[in-house]
DNA sequence: TTGACTTCTTGACAAATGTCAATGAAACAA
DNA sequence: TTGTTTCATTGACATTTGTCAAGAAGTCAA
């Protein structure tokens, strides 16, 4: 139970027994399968959640209904609309799973009360939100300067595992292009 | 000293006087002038900088030379290349002043150490790296889903005071289009 | 003031990407 | 198996954006 999250936490924050203890106790596990929703659009966030297994996919609605790609969470990522969250307003985003999935998951309440009690919670918290947006400001960085090759390229060494587990026009969405865009792409880079 | 670090810091969390005391003890001001540089890109980032008044403008530079701004930086932000700062690597970003700056400064040291010893820090820094995430994730989505006209629309409404104190070439970069393209919707929007 | 420099605008054209439509392959369920 | 659905590819064309070049307006310093 929540083996994965442990491992994870342990290598970023030491952790007595007491503490695993009292953080255990306030997590669940969930199992969601293959293209049921985590999260809809104006709903309330109220769980972040960890990714024992299975694949997650993190989207927005633009007013069009077009679908865009803000992520892809697979093991031992997180995930969730951490600014519904935290300010507990409604989500911008969508979150389904594209395999089927077992989460950990921490509530609202949880997580406010972990980080009261357990300063070991809030260090891992500060480690995992400075990491994110590293990853994040790396991806803006990465929109703005790179060519659609280039992030293509990117994309596909850095995350090779997405690459076979995920649908190629999802892949264009996350890179920011049109699904034929990407296979002309490919095409080109066969060559 | 220090005035508007302490007065955003106890927006965010609760500080004791001997906090305050200790916290100030490990910050140093610094002032730089217009056009001056903070970081260079390959050096390392020593310290993460509160901006107590002024502008600064991150950037970096794509293989053909051509600088793409990241983000700028007013009163009340912090500007830094965190992943530089966090893993003592080479900075990716270039740091300037687009105006005199008075900066107050936290180096690595002082802040592994404030990390360790004071509790409320650990919460401040928690908080800055949330919200930083939050607001990374806003503007990726952004960039994603939203027509240029829209995203300059936000920018100007989300950023008025940007708009009054940056040439509007950087803001064409931040934007992530050329000069021009940014000049022709304006031409366009009059309309 | 004059001259140098920076910034913004505009035109003409090129390159990149989107849109729409058709096709075929692969995956999946009855 | 058969039929249905999903996905990837390709062509034709439209739209958006970039590039290069020129010029105008403003700023700043000697």
């Amino acid at each position: 139970m929540f083996k994965l999250f442990f491992k994870n936490f342990k290598e970023k924050v030491a952790l007595s027994n007491d503490e695993k203890t009292a953080i255990g106790e306030n997590l669940k596990s969930k199992e969601i399968k293959k293209g049921q929703f985590l999260l809809g659009a104006d709903e309330i966030c109220n769980h972040i959640v960890f990714i024992e297994k299975g694949v997650l996919r993190t989207y927005l609605k633009d007013e069009s209904g077009f679908e865009h790609v803000i992520f892809f969470g697979l093991e031992g990522w997180t995930a969730g609309d951490l600014n519904s969250f935290m300010k507990q307003q409604p989500a911008r985003f969508y979150i389904d799973a594209l395999e089927d999935c077992e989460l950990t998951m921490i509530s609202k309440t949880a997580h406010d009360q972990l980080i009261e009690t357990i300063p070991a919670f809030e260090s891992y918290m500060r480690i995992l939100m400075t990491n994110a947006y590293m990853a994040s400001l790396s991806r803006t960085s990465d929109l703005i300067s790179l060519s659609l090759e280039e992030r293509y390229k990117n994309f596909n060494t850095s995350y090779p595992s997405i690459i076979q587990r995920v649908p190629q026009y999802m892949i264009a969405s996350h890179l920011g292009v049109s699904p034929e865009t990407l296979s002309r792409l490919r095409a080109k880079i066969v060559d």
